[in-house]
RNA sequence: GCGGGGGUACCCAAGCGGUCAACGGGGCAGGACUUAAGAUCCUGUGUGCGUAAGCCUUCGUGGGUUCGAUUCCCAUCCCCCGCACCA
């Protein structure tokens, strides 16, 4: 088949045929292990997804020109609920669901028919998965990715299932898990814990529980035998020092309950709705006592730390049936309970710990303009004084030990200290606050409205772990960040990191080894999986029973058993390729699966086997705006390579933007893009026929200019500056190719040496073109599959170059002089002088580093001393790379005379000797610099 | 608020102590080619001045360090992202 005129289509088959992104072990080259994460398929992917991917392709192919054997292999994530939500709501006939994924199968198909009967097949959650990676893998190849497919598979897969568990079996020997409590989201009806995806609007809206503190405050009772405590309920513990009386409703219902805490048993006063929700997030709860909020007005509790009695007083705008239907009234720093004690007409102001926060903003001040408690604007001021207290307030003299401290700061000390005194505990509670003060509480899809359940047994991974966290700062020390300013971000997220709960009652992927009522977390099972790849394709030729620790613990650690001698090259083909070379992703990931990935690695395997690169990019918009669905600007990649080709894409998204910046996809930019790919072709192709010759000038200096942008695109690749590297060898390139052209008109003949490697270099992000190219130029096999690039270095010809440059600037020069006197007559000639052999001489005497004095010393440069000065101020020693005759000068611009004349338009007269100088302009030549005269 | 990134010509965007009036792309204007359009190529594109190698003012704003700052330091204003259990 003439691969010269084949489309890309071909060109994929013709690749798969030849099995050239396949990688077996060879000993002899060295190896680069590149790997993107893998995508989640629950839907198609978009021109978003494609920068990563495309950046990773692009590195791949570069190493594997630079002689590499590369291993970019792929797989996917079906880990999670969203994939099971997503059926459940498409066999629930959900019609928003529904029209979503007719559209994203659309794409790939035509036939109405066809497409509702695979859309009707995503009840079945494997099969919408199924159908994903399907056409991903077509959208990759379409891409041009140049992608190991043998060693692909999916998360929930029994094999990789053995892998993560062997994995946390490991965690557990080391007590890198532990268990603990966790609130969740809870649906009733459905009877189990949502997340984002079954929660109505989830993916939307905020939706977050909110934590409050319970803050338990002795009240006397009939019963001296017993303790008893009021629970007023808050989210500022820090405000106990301020606390002048609490808050009941007096028309709700409100309980005494007998609740078991530590083995202990004491009695609580809620209210009725909270000791349900009490009982719901593990607490033991026992009703003693049923009573209206009315009883409790008027009696007294004592705050704790303070120790201070408190009179209860009544409120109608206390809810019951938020937190616990007791409130703190610290009308010092909150102006709710300023206006409502204000309201009742007591004067409060004279409590000694009214004020115990010092800030810029008082709450007298922010109360001045509100009427009553039911004013609207009392949620804004509330805010407002809050901000500014919580990160600007001082704790003041009336909060003993937590005097000084950041306000911050103080909410957690405070909290620790009344937990360490048993006096405090946590409810949580639907919704949070927004900016309006209104509470948006998470709705099940299924109609329901949630509720927050504490589960018991929750696994964690503990990040918290010193030891753990040591081993995760050692692994960022030795590896590298492409580009380096994202290092802090993974700084800070070790920091942060804490115990992360790892274990989910639904979804899909792997059972939690240690108790098999969880599944592992969707995050929490993709953090080695590199490893995984490099013998996946190895694993299907054995038995799952086959995959047990045993087996693992020899193929990644080195662990003999009997009978390992089977898995020998297994245990060699990981050895072969781990650790890897490269992860590629978007920068979202830093602050969890990442850093997940660094703190794994460092738990499981040994030093020498770390990963050792990590290189990252920003995100992709569109036009100027994020892509949403609300929007409707999302881009399929498949429909974005049929409109503008795969080669246009990839070379866009290398081009279009820095890696660290967002990159804003531009359909005019596209296009522009397009064009020049075009034009590299029309040039490749109008070289073809043309033997090897005699170089002349120019054809050394393209040369030249070529290998110099070789040279700089391989130091840029290898720092992955790839949109600089693009420039380089295909912008900056193509301004030179012009150049040549224009100066060698009209004998188009070009190297055919260079168009050669040219499309070697392109290759890389223009795959399908080159490989057309690489046909059309006479090669044989393909060009993606070409192992060798080299810088020619002698061929880098500094002064050839500097000569060009100089004829470069004339042209320039003259043409700069002509505009000003063609305002006055027409200029015909122009005579071309050259800088004096003392100034050549001056020049060199720069080179060697000397200064003034020294050069002044001599009597050659003393009688130009006003110029010399002049001239060392503005050259410096560096800039100085070569210095002609006047000969070698003359000469070269006696050889483009013709040219010149041409360009100009203008007759070009060289006066190597000034003889005719009448405005003595020659004065102004420098070495490289000729002066000019017009007339 | 904390943490991170950033503000560069009409737009996007590189530069991160001297070669910078500032790479590259887009746009715009003029020219060549063409019956025409398109494509392609060339030229120009901060301002004001100059028939001669320059001068003036400019890289958010205001200071500073330096012989020299778009690049370093300080202050200040503005924009974007993250602050978690979500893939």
């Amino acid at each position: 088949m003439e691969i010269s005129t084949v489309s890309d289509e071909e060109i994929i088959k013709l690749w798969d045929e030849s099995k050239i992104f396949e990688s077996e072990i060879v000993h002899k080259k060295p190896k680069y292990f590149i790997t993107v994460p893998y995508p989640y398929t629950s839907g198609a992917l978009h021109i978003g997804h494609a920068r990563s991917y495309t950046l990773g392709d692009v590195t791949a192919r570069y190493y594997r020109l630079k002689g590499f054997n590369v291993l970019f292999p792929m797989a996917f994530h079906i880990t999670g609920t969203p994939i099971l939500a997503i059926s459940k709501r498409i066999a629930q006939d959900d019609k928003k669901m529904l029209a979503m994924h007719k559209e994203y199968v659309s794409i790939y198909e035509e036939d109405e028919n066809k497409i509702n009967e695979i859309v009707e097949s995503f009840k079945n959650p494997e099969a919408l998965a199924n159908y994903y990676a399907k056409v991903i893998i077509a959208d990759f190849k379409r891409m041009g990715y140049s992608i190991d497919w043998r060693r692909k598979f999916n998360t929930g897969e029994k094999f990789y299932n053995k892998f993560v568990e062997w994995q946390y079996k490991k965690f557990a020997t080391q007590n890198l898990i532990i268990k603990g409590k966790h609130a969740v989201y809870f649906c009733p009806s459905c009877n189990n814990p949502v997340t984002t995806d079954d929660i109505k609007g989830g993916d939307e809206l905020d939706i977050k529980m909110t934590e409050y503190y319970l803050i338990k405050e002795k009240i006397a009772s009939e019963n001296a035998h017993e303790n008893c405590y009021l629970i007023a309920a808050t989210l500022r513990p820090e405000t106990v020092f301020g606390i002048t009386n609490l808050w009941v409703n007096p028309e709700k219902i409100y309980v005494k309950v007998n609740v078991r805490n530590a083995g202990i048993d004491e009695m609580w006063l809620v209210s009725k709705k909270a000791s349900e929700k009490l009982k719901k997030q593990g607490f033991e709860v026992n009703i003693i006592d049923e009573f209206k909020g009315e009883n409790l007005i008027g009696k007294k509790a004592m705050t704790p730390l303070t120790n201070k009695e408190v009179e209860i007083l009544k409120a109608n705008f206390v809810d019951d049936d938020v937190a616990t239907g007791v409130v703190n009234s610290v009308p010092g720093h909150a102006p709710y309970d300023y206006v409502a004690l204000r309201d009742l007409g007591i004067n409060f102001a004279q409590e000694p710990n009214f004020r115990m926060i010092d800030s810029k903003i008082k709450v007298e001040e922010v109360v001045k303009g509100i009427k009553n408690q039911t004013d609207e604007k009392l949620e804004d001021v509330t805010q407002e004084l809050y901000k500014d207290e919580f990160y600007n307030g001082l704790m003041n003299e009336n909060c003993g030990e937590f005097k000084g401290m950041k306000v911050a700061v103080a909410k957690e000390k405070v909290a620790e200290r009344l937990k360490s005194l048993n006096l405090l505990s946590k409810i949580y509670e639907n919704g949070i606050k927004d900016k309006d003060g209104d509470v948006i509480k998470g709705t099940c899809r299924c109609g329901t409205e949630l509720e927050i359940r504490v589960l018991e047994d929750q696994w964690f991974l503990n990040y918290a772990d010193d030891g753990w966290k040591n081993l995760a700062k050692k692994i960022l020390k030795s590896i590298k960040i492409d580009p380096e300013i994202y290092r802090t971000g993974f700084v800070n997220a070790i920091e942060w990191l804490h115990e992360w709960p790892c274990t989910r009652n639904r979804g899909l992927g792997t059972k939690f080894p240690l108790d098999n009522k969880w599944m592992i977390e969707s995050l929490s099972d993709s953090t080695i999986y590199m490893a995984f790849y490099t013998i996946a394709h190895l694993l299907r030729n054995l038995t799952v029973e086959e995959l047990d620790n045993k087996f693992f613990d020899f193929v990644f650690l080195g662990k003999k058993f009997d009978g390992c001698e089977k898995y020998k090259n297994i245990r060699e083909t990981f050895l072969y390729y781990y650790p890897m070379d490269e992860r590629r992703t978007g920068i979202a990931h830093i602050s969890n699966h990442l850093t997940f990935s660094l703190f794994h690695h460092a738990a499981i395997f040994p030093e020498n086997l770390w990963p050792k690169k990590i290189s990252l990019n920003e995100m992709l918009i569109s036009e100027g705006k994020k892509m949403s669905k609300s929007l409707g600007n999302v881009i399929p990649l498949k429909n974005a390579c049929e409109k503008f080709g795969a080669d246009t894409v990839r070379l866009h998204l290398c081009y279009a933007a820095d890696t660290s910046s967002t990159l804003d996809w531009k359909e005019k930019d596209v296009l522009a893009t397009k064009s020049k790919i075009d034009e590299f072709v029309n040039f490749i192709k109008s070289v073809d026929g043309y033997a090897s010759y005699e170089y002349r000038d120019m054809d050394k200096w393209l040369i030249s200019k070529f290998n110099r942008h070789l040279e700089e695109f391989l130091n840029l690749m290898d720092k992955s500056e790839i949109r600089g590297a693009v420039q380089k060898i295909f912008y900056e390139f193509f301004n030179d190719i012009k150049w040549y052209l224009r100066r060698t008109e009209p004998n188009k003949k070009v190297p055919k040496e260079i168009s050669e490697e040219w499309v070697k270099v392109m290759s890389i992000f223009i795959p399908f073109t080159c490989e057309r190219l690489w046909g059309y130029i006479g090669k044989g096999n393909f060009v993606s599959a070409e192992g060798s690039l080299k810088v020619d270095k002698e061929a880098i010809n500094e002064n050839a170059e500097s000569m060009e440059n100089m004829l470069i600037e004339l042209i320039d020069n003259v043409r700069n002089f002509v505009k000003l006197i063609e305002k006055h007559k027409k200029p015909t000639k122009v005579f071309i002088y050259f800088a004096e052999d003392w100034k050549r001489e001056l020049f060199s005497e720069i080179k060697k580093g000397k200064g003034i004095k020294d050069v002044m010393a001599d009597e050659k440069f003393k009688r130009h001393s006003k110029d010399v000065i002049n001239m060392m101020k503005k050259t410096h020693q560096q800039d100085i790379k070569f210095i002609p005759t006047i000969e070698e000068e003359g000469g070269k611009i006696e050889g483009a005379k013709e040219f010149l004349e041409k360009e100009l338009n203008l007759k070009v007269e060289i006066d190597v000797n000034a003889d005719y100088d009448p405005k003595e302009t020659r004065k102004f030549a420098m070495p490289l610099k000729p002066a000019i005269y017009i007339e």
